[in-house]
DNA sequence: CGATCTTCTGAATTTGGGTTCAACAAGTGC
DNA sequence: GCACTTGTTGAACCCAAATTCAGAAGATCG
């Protein structure tokens, strides 16, 4: 029965399933339920993960990496800093409320003010971000195209501020913000910060 | 060893109880960790909250009503806009990583995305937030004190969400935005918002 | 094909928490 | 100071989940 997988590929997969497994029951998942979505008993995750931190935490790191790259790979080979800004601010945002990164990200924010380890993670993923748009108001003000009300610092925090905050209020079902209002939201401040127009109908495809 | 408590005050410890325990343990409490906090036996806890949901959900919906009185009380009594949006913004943050009152919402913020009713709450504490900086914007723009950048709900919306992602990122013990930091980071979008120079130096007593 | 290593199961065991409830202690009314 | 109500305990019980482990089922290699 047992296929030849290698160790790593298999951890691989426990990590996947952790991933499904917190996002339908929380940070709080189950041994079993972690097993369960994995397709096997609990012993053989504890076989390869013996403490079930260690393959949460794994989980967790996954889909923060999963959601950064993501971001990433959306606007490379994108030249127009005023593209890359508003392309930026689209893919930092949930898709819907069913949006499972951002879920997942959202679910970790209450347990980093308990735990050392994932604040370390989440505020590594902020201080990334922050590093992305940096590069990119730099990038523009460098060209001309941005005029900067301030240090592309103190502009591209309260850029990834805005974001994660309009993330959580969408997952909690907020009745007049959706993904598009707070598009529109974060995009009043960058244009503000930036003095570009930012036209919104710039096709994100 | 009984002491004459009525129902109603014996309910308000437990709340308060729960709520200290949900500080401790997460979102996901046990009801034992309940009962110790409350120096009871969890039994003693059931014969008044039946169900721990119950108590759980008052605990945080006392939390919240806590965190917003306490600010609009910090502003009542300030007639001057610019004060008042200040005073504001600061109440709005953590203190430290220590805050108690945010950590709670925090620690509310992942499970809203699993529970219609906390992401019911989480989204009225929002919109409220929203109107008490909309009176204080339009008040101010009135008295042409302020010059709004857009209608007074944006700006409101978005200085609510840099309040609440910088809450999270301190709650994180971010190494470089504390309390002082994240202020001057809102700040600086309130200056634009509003057209106001918003003198950080007014004390806020 | 036989020896051995890796992976996983199934059952047994332990642990921990929730639930129930008889009993009791402490107030309350009369 | 007797009868009743309220609040609480502690023990019994139940269940779900974690933990452990002998051994089966493949895979790997000689």
């Amino acid at each position: 029965m047992t296929r030849p997988k290698r160790r790593v590929e298999r951890r691989a997969d426990l990590v996947e399933a952790a991933r499904k497994a917190m996002l339908e029951h929380g940070a709080s998942v189950r041994l079993n339920q972690v097993a369960e979505q994995a397709g096997l008993t609990s012993g053989a995750v504890l076989y390869h993960y013996p403490d079930l931190q260690d393959l949460l935490l794994d989980a967790n790191r996954a889909g923060m990496e999963r959601f950064y790259d993501m971001r990433v790979r959306a606007i490379e080979g994108i030249a127009d800093p005023a593209r890359r800004l508003i392309i930026t601010i689209a893919t930092g945002l949930p898709v819907d409320s069913e949006d499972d990164d951002v879920r997942l990200l959202c679910e970790l924010g209450g347990a980093a003010a308990r735990s050392t380890v994932y604040a370390a993670l989440l505020t590594s993923l902020f201080d990334r971000q922050v590093a992305m748009y940096q590069v990119i108001l730099e990038s523009g003000s460098a060209q001309g195209v941005f005029a900067l009300s301030g240090s592309s610092l103190l502009i591209a925090r309260n850029l990834v501020a805005l974001e994660d905050a309009y993330g959580y209020r969408m997952m909690a079902r907020h009745p007049t913000i959706d993904h598009a209002a707070a598009s529109r939201l974060i995009l009043d401040y960058a244009r503000l910060a930036t003095g570009h127009p930012l036209p919104i109908d710039v096709e994100v495809g």
